[in-house]
DNA sequence: TGAAATGTTGGGGCG
DNA sequence: ACGCCCCAACATTTC
């Protein structure tokens, strides 16, 4: 009897360009693709509903990839750490490959499976897939996780030049030519889960990730330097689901843009590394959250110059409650706020202005913030999350400095010039008159009737005047240097 | 991947 | 022609 094999899909929902799967699929003998529905996790909905549709969506491409193989794809709603050794056991396997995931919970989950099954006597195969570079492959020159960008970036660029990385190849064909596709493997739905059932905003898949990555790098990575500014206007990427997912790799969508470079054609270096410079963001929070785990429940370090949130009163929670449902009275913010609501994703030009909007003008914790995000967003993914919202909060490794407020004036004028954003999302607004749109409160009451929103009635006043508001925050963040400085 | 406050410069209006 | 002022435009400093 020949040996039978698990694969076990987590982050890495897909079939081409799969290192573990790749790998299994090199031997002899029976493969068995699994995925486990964690249901503690589920539980805890730190998820949505946009999210969780995202995955099942992008569940539904890889069960039928796997089908039209001949490999129809199991899967259990259970804790992992049981599911995985018992089906290992159930099915006689000999060993159980997975692409090694690098958040603090995930490296938990896997070393306690990886005992259990040691403990059976069944292998363990683990691959790198989900970054480029794993934690331990960058280090600085005292062997310690990067705290700068900077530095993290060179030794990154330094280490993909060395190494030439590749694309493992192997693996399966996206669509096997003429096989008969089968009935379709049944996933459970939403609600089995315990999740509302929503159109999901963008397909899931690596079909749908793939296609993506080519209209992309085909289409505005050739002005994306400006055009990655502009949130009324379709021109970033909208990949970071299928990172999150797996459905896309990104050192498979690195290659890509660096082709199309070289490859000749309209795309500027200054383009492409722009872009290729925001998934080494990515990957820089995922080493600095393997790194400090601790980030993962608060600051990465005590931070002077920044003030202290306020207390979280009837206050803080009326503020929180205008900033999560977007009526701020500033149209840049409520925006941004209305977008992620309604599509479980936000441009991330506007993620930086609702998150300084929510720290530094309502003086709120960053951690609502960064839940709330999670709560909604198709693409959650902790580390990259808490990243940018210690950044935004001037907590992180590499963070911006405390003294920098966003106007959300100025950048609705600069980023947003003709208020096609606000008006998408924010349509009481819609008719207001673009000399007004980001401050819509200077309307005299005559051009407030004439644009059908009167401030305070059909469009919320300012919550907080970001004047003040800055200068409060500013002489908070002082006051508290003057305490660290005492000590 | 900030923006306000402050400083500097140079062109043009004007007596 | 000259000095003076104003102010926009740009540069630098500061929070």
């Amino acid at each position: 009897m020949t040996a039978r094999r698990v694969i076990w899909f987590r982050r890495d929902l897909r079939v081409t360009d799969n290192p573990a799967l790749a790998s299994v699929l090199a031997e002899p003998g029976a493969v068995v693709p699994v995925f486990i529905f964690d249901r503690p996790l589920l539980a805890s909905k730190v998820f949505g509903d946009g999210c969780v549709a995202f995955m099942l969506d992008s569940l539904r491409d890889l069960a039928d990839a796997l089908g039209r193989a001949g490999m129809p794809l199991q899967w259990r709603v259970g804790d992992p750490r049981e599911e995985i050794p018992r089906l290992a056991r159930d099915l006689k396997a000999e060993a159980v490959w997975w692409n090694r995931d690098y958040e603090p919970g995930a490296v938990a989950r896997d070393q306690h499976v990886s005992r259990a099954l040691a403990e059976q006597r069944i292998c363990v195969r683990t691959c790198k897939d989900h970054l480029v570079f794993e934690p331990d492959q960058l280090r600085n020159v005292s062997g310690q996780p990067f705290q700068r960008y900077s530095a993290f970036r060179t030794a990154w660029w330094k280490q993909w030049h060395a190494e030439a990385v590749r694309s493992p190849g192997g693996g399966l064909p996206l669509v096997a030519a003429r096989a008969a596709a089968p009935a379709p493997f049944p996933l459970p739905s939403a609600q089995d889960l315990g999740y509302d059932t929503v159109i999901p905003w963008m397909r899931g898949g690596e079909q749908a990730g793939a296609a993506r990555l080519r209209a992309f790098v085909g289409g505005a990575l050739h002005r994306y330097v400006t055009g990655r500014n502009r949130p009324g206007s379709d021109e970033t990427s909208i990949l970071s689901p299928h990172f999150r997912f797996g459905t896309l790799n990104p050192r498979t969508a690195i290659r890509a843009a660096l082709e199309r470079l070289h490859g000749g054609g309209a795309v500027s270096r200054p383009d492409v590394y722009t872009w290729i410079d925001e998934l080494i963001w990515r990957e820089f929070f995922h080493h600095v959250m393997a790194g400090f785990p601790h980030v993962a429940d608060g600051p990465f370090r005590p931070s002077a110059s920044v003030a202290p949130a306020r207390r979280p009163d009837d206050l803080a929670r009326t503020l929180f409650r205008a900033w999560c449902e977007g009526r701020t009275g500033y149209p840049l913010v409520d925006a941004g706020m209305r977008q992620l609501n309604q599509t479980g994703w936000m441009h991330n030009r506007v993620r930086m202005v609702v998150a300084s909007f929510l720290v530094k003008d309502l003086r709120l914790d960053w951690r609502w913030g960064e839940r709330y995000f999670m709560g909604r967003l198709v693409d959650a993914d902790l580390a990259v999350n808490n990243g940018n919202w210690q950044w935004c909060a001037s907590t992180g490794t590499d963070a911006m400095p405390g003294y920098r407020i966003f106007n959300p004036t100025l950048q609705g004028k600069k980023f947003d010039p003709d208020g096609a954003y606000v008006r998408r999302y924010v349509p009481e607004l819609a008719k207001v008159p673009t000399a007004a749109i980001h401050a819509p409160w200077d309307m005299s009451r005559d051009l407030q009737e004439r644009a059908g929103c009167r401030i305070g009635a059909d469009y919320p006043r300012p919550i907080v005047d970001h004047e003040r508001a800055r200068r409060e925050y500013l002489e908070l963040a002082g006051a508290e240097r003057g305490r660290a400085h005492d000590n």
